[in-house]
DNA sequence: TCGCCTGATAGTTGCC
DNA sequence: GGCAACTATCAGGCGA
């Protein structure tokens, strides 16, 4: 290597910076979605309920998804422009 | 209940919808950092060692919390008072 | 199917007595360890500094392995050939 | 204290040589597990589907344990005589 | 690309 | 009864 302690070593770091500033985000909106559910809960609800709603309407969005690219599916197949978005 | 369809529902619609939003800001995020990743691949790092360097950051973080942990511990069990923080 | 409750089911039944057994097993080591810290308690000492030094020790361990982890793939990386192990 | 590194220090040794020894076997006991899932898999079983059932017996085990602590209570309250056990 | 396997996350239980 | 440790489940990344 032409230059030891070089460019590579500073791109390195420059990931490994990028990477770690992202995760700690990441960390901290986890730790706000914790505070949510605990506020929740301070008004009553039940955590575990609360978290099954999350869960379904999550599920009810992928089915929703899935029906969506049946629909391109089946519109392109019959050579139909998409829509256009939103 | 006094009004059907009243507050608490309101409520509730509230917190979910703030869990909600949060957690796509966390999908987001994640997404940022599978891009990096990916970048990094293409500038031609191994990005089996790069997670492997994050992961051993991040432990070494924790060792050094447990040690202060630990050491609290002592002095507490020691009956002697905690430093003056930070 | 030729044999309705026939082999597919001894073979279930099989699989679920052996991993009930295992699970049997495990709780009861479980119970052991619970045991021992609640007999280190009663021998005076602080449960959670005990814990804690556990948890220490095991971190220790995993640390290890993880530099030796990363020394492999830095050595795989530049092409060289494994240590004999051992 | 009168001996430094002496009494204490070796319980507290002996207590975590204690507790490390069974974590291990502990382990052991979870991979073996591990193991069987991995086997029923391999014979074509869903491992998923497994989980439930393991699950579900755990959840009928325990309610019948409640019923039998609440007829030993009841008993009790008779005066009756517990069953000669197993 | 599929299956496996590890790491992240949610749920449960035991302690204070 | 709240909190923290531990367990089990799930999803994403890696290798074949």
């Amino acid at each position: 290597m032409a230059e030891p302690g070089g460019v590579a070593a500073d791109q390195l770091r420059s990931f490994v910076e990028r990477i770690e500033r992202l995760e700690e985000e990441k960390k901290s909106i986890a730790d706000d979605i914790k505070d949510v559910y605990g506020e929740a809960k301070g008004t009553g609800f039940d955590t575990k309920v609360l978290r099954q709603i999350i869960r379904m309407r999550k599920q009810d969005a992928a089915e929703r998804q899935e029906q969506e690219a049946l629909l391109d599916l089946y519109m392109h197949a019959l050579g139909m422009a998409p829509p256009a978005d939103e």
